[in-house]
DNA sequence: GTCTATAACGTGATAGAC
DNA sequence: GTCTATCACGTTATAGAC
């Protein structure tokens, strides 16, 4: 239903990584908490919500889960484990710069479709103050995670001529990472083609051919 | 403490033409409050936030806005007034395409150095579902007005050769309003400077000359 | 591993005195 | 216009039975 799905088919899907050794309810705790996380923020969903859709009582999840603050951090530690794992094994595809960032276009795409309005490190940008350590220094290296991966690949793409853009591919990173979280946002209410046309726009910006 | 300030000095202050007309508490709790939402989101703040900041009880505010939805709803719209107002003084200011859009650049640091990470229509996309139609109307209402001010600037300063970018005027207020939304909340973790160089890209991509 | 029950707390909101 | 008092409700979290 996206755009070049080809290119993504085995990027971050659901946490497969960590997931396959959890019974099934830890499963599913963990991908309606991404869902509920990414599109309402910490603050925007509770433990009922998830134990709703699994079919369960609320109790049941602090079994997993002792306190929200696990929960989300878990969520973002895993989440930056799949990334590291996806990224590396994106690099030694051995892809083009473009086709490597047009897997990272398509993850973001995917997760919109998914009803996920935030990308994982944006989820807890609202409450970032009010988080436990803890939660702050996961989300923190998760960021840090993607922005030296984009800048890598800005970096590869400029030397190899797929990207022609002004500014450092730190710089660049940085202002992709922001433009893609608030756009998934303003998207959120706009409407999906919102989001296609940005990311074109991003693209012809660091002077992508195609 | 911003760049430019000489630009913008005028420019949505406070919602200072709606408040000469109120007594000072409800400009206080409209002041605290639009810090609160844009700081937090709607879920992230309370009544009694508020009136702690005033020395009054929680009740007190409930006088001036019965209800929460009262409040967000007011803010959203007089945001959008006074935003509609001060882009018409711009205007008739016969400043230079390059002028106008920097004095909002200048709007959006200054309001980041108040502490308000998100700006107004961003403060209640992730709550926008479950807010009352009142609300989302308002909303939507604000977030066109800022998109058509800033095509229209687009559009001008292509007319006159300030700008030179590829994409619709349109299409390219779409991405920077997203870029702004998201540049500034992932700047409230990463620090001021992110927001001072995605602006500078922001500039660039758009080929503005100076 | 899931349940029932419950505690402790914050929030939105209202009534009525002053 | 602000107060005290209070209510109804949802959320986080825990204890203990099954």
């Amino acid at each position: 239903m996206y755009i070049g799905r080809n290119y993504s088919i085995n990027l971050l899907t659901d946490l497969f990584v960590i997931m396959r050794d959890m019974n099934q309810t830890n499963q599913q705790i963990l991908h309606y908490a991404s869902i509920f996380l990414q599109s309402r923020g910490y603050n925007g969903f509770s433990y009922k919500d998830i134990s709703q859709k699994l079919g369960i009582k609320n109790a049941a999840i602090h079994n997993y889960y002792p306190k929200k603050e696990d929960l989300v951090a878990a969520l973002l530690e895993e989440s930056r484990k799949n990334i590291a794992a996806n990224f590396a094994q994106i690099v030694e595809s051995g892809g083009s710069a473009s086709e490597q960032l047009q897997s990272y276009f398509d993850y973001t795409l995917r997760e919109f479709d998914e009803g996920k309005c935030i990308c994982p490190p944006g989820s807890v940008i609202l409450d970032f103050e009010e988080l436990p350590e803890k939660v702050q220094k996961q989300n923190l290296l998760l960021l840090d995670e993607i922005l030296t991966w984009i800048s890598r690949v800005l970096k590869s793409g400029m030397e190899q001529g797929e990207f022609n853009f002004y500014g450092s591919p730190d710089e660049r990173a940085e202002l992709m990472v922001g433009t893609l979280i608030g756009t998934r946002q303003l998207s959120s209410i706009k409407g999906r083609k919102t989001l296609i046309r940005s990311i074109s726009l991003i693209k012809s910006d660091i002077g992508w051919k195609d």
